[in-house]
DNA sequence: TCAAAAGTGTTACGATTACACCCATGA
DNA sequence: TCATGGGTGTAATCGTAACACTTTTGA
């Protein structure tokens, strides 16, 4: 950090990229745009757009996910910074440095379709590519940091509605990982880490239509898991 | 990722700032440059610097690592990124946006003063604040980061020599950590995951001068561990 | 012969796994 | 009464923690 000439730098464009994701229907969806303009007009790219003069990163990128959601209060959704993109080719018209974050809803709400873009849509996560830029590997970046941190934070409850079941809890699980875990143990796993989830006395509710109501929980006040909760086969780590 | 005007957005400055660590008489030890322009004159700083018009974070930072450590090959170091901050305020002057990384060093080399910083100076963390700009805070996050990446990670072998001993890698986890690990049961772990060391066969090197002669190992092609090796006390987590 | 560091063995405990089994509800 | 999903119990197994003990070197 040297060298400080207002005129001694190149400029560069910095924007924010963001992986939204949500669980519907058993599948993992992500937020996309249909883009209006060239470059990749007409592609589907990650929900995104540039620093405002005073704005952070991270305020940006909540601004974002408030005006492509169309959702008034985002304040309470996990977000999280993911990596920044910088190859110099990345934009294949100027030096555009992107910072990438993942969001986490709970319950899928249609999207609004911002004023500059064309379009938004829930997508299946597997029918995504191709996408505009370099989204595909931010994408797929996103997709296995989410993963991940499943297995050592209670990230889980962010996919969740404030109150849950642990039948539901399990299916993030599952869905995000895609793999079947087998109930009691997780049951008993969640339970008996301090923090992770909360009972709601006395509640219930039924989930499938059929079968005996379930209990309902709400996300506790612990972020880490320990020990952690592990996948059941590794896959996308080599040991 | 819309609205592409070259006027449309605000011009920002941005650069890579590094936390280089390294062992050194059994302590942790962050490479620290003296700052010779304000702001800042004369307070310590991370090392770092902007991007070149053709560069990526990723290349600025290992052609900084390079210059500021003085190494001539600096290929095989590890060197990752962190995460970018991007604050408003983080520079009183203008608009800087720095993506941050952390890179291990096995040796400690002597820093060579880059042309432009007043020295450059291996500091013991303990001892190294307060530094300029939000530094402190970067390397506070560069040292959480590394201390968690032990723990799911073979990453303890980039602190090594080429050829090291166990008790020198457990030395690894003990200095970061600040905690004390049992002998036996480090060997067992490290041994039983695969591809975590390699023994080098019929190598042996006298250690502490005193003592029985220890095996040479040399790191495996592994590079996550499978269970992990956790901390005795989690401090830094919440649980 | 002693201190220091490497290396081996063993036991107790805790967590995970893989099940079997019971409970409550709607069709 | 049956299918469905929630919930409890239990024994085998794996991994870790704690500790005693042996080996090999230099002083």
């Amino acid at each position: 950090m040297h060298g400080y000439d207002k005129y001694a730098f190149e400029p560069f464009a910095v924007t924010v990229d963001l992986a939204v994701f949500t669980l519907r229907a058993g599948a993992l969806h992500v937020l996309l745009v249909e883009r209006a303009q060239e470059p990749y007009a007409g592609r589907w790219a990650l929900p995104g757009g540039f620093l405002l003069p005073t704005e952070s990163a991270e305020t940006a990128a909540r601004r974002e996910l408030a005006e492509e959601t169309g959702l008034t209060d985002v304040s309470g959704l996990h977000l999280e910074q993911l990596r920044t993109y910088s190859e110099p080719d990345r934009d294949p018209r100027m030096r555009v440095v992107s910072v990438a974050f993942a969001a986490l809803l709970p319950d899928p709400p249609e999207p609004r379709a911002g004023t500059d873009a064309a379009e938004a849509r829930w997508t299946p996560y597997d029918t995504a590519g191709p996408l505009a830029f370099d989204h595909d590997r931010i994408l797929a970046d996103a997709r296995t940091r989410i993963g991940a941190k499943l297995e050592y934070t209670c990230l889980a409850t962010a996919f969740c509605p404030p109150e849950f079941t642990l039948g539901e809890l399990q299916q993030v699980y599952e869905t995000v990982w895609g793999t079947v875990l087998d109930r009691p143990n997780f049951r008993r796993k969640v339970l008996a880490t301090p923090g992770f989830v909360e009972a709601v006395p006395g509640a219930a509710r039924l989930t499938g239509g059929r079968g005996k109501p379930a209990a309902l929980y709400r996300a506790g006040t612990a972020t880490a898991l320990h020990p952690p909760l592990l996948r059941p086969t590794p896959e996308g780590r080599p040991a």
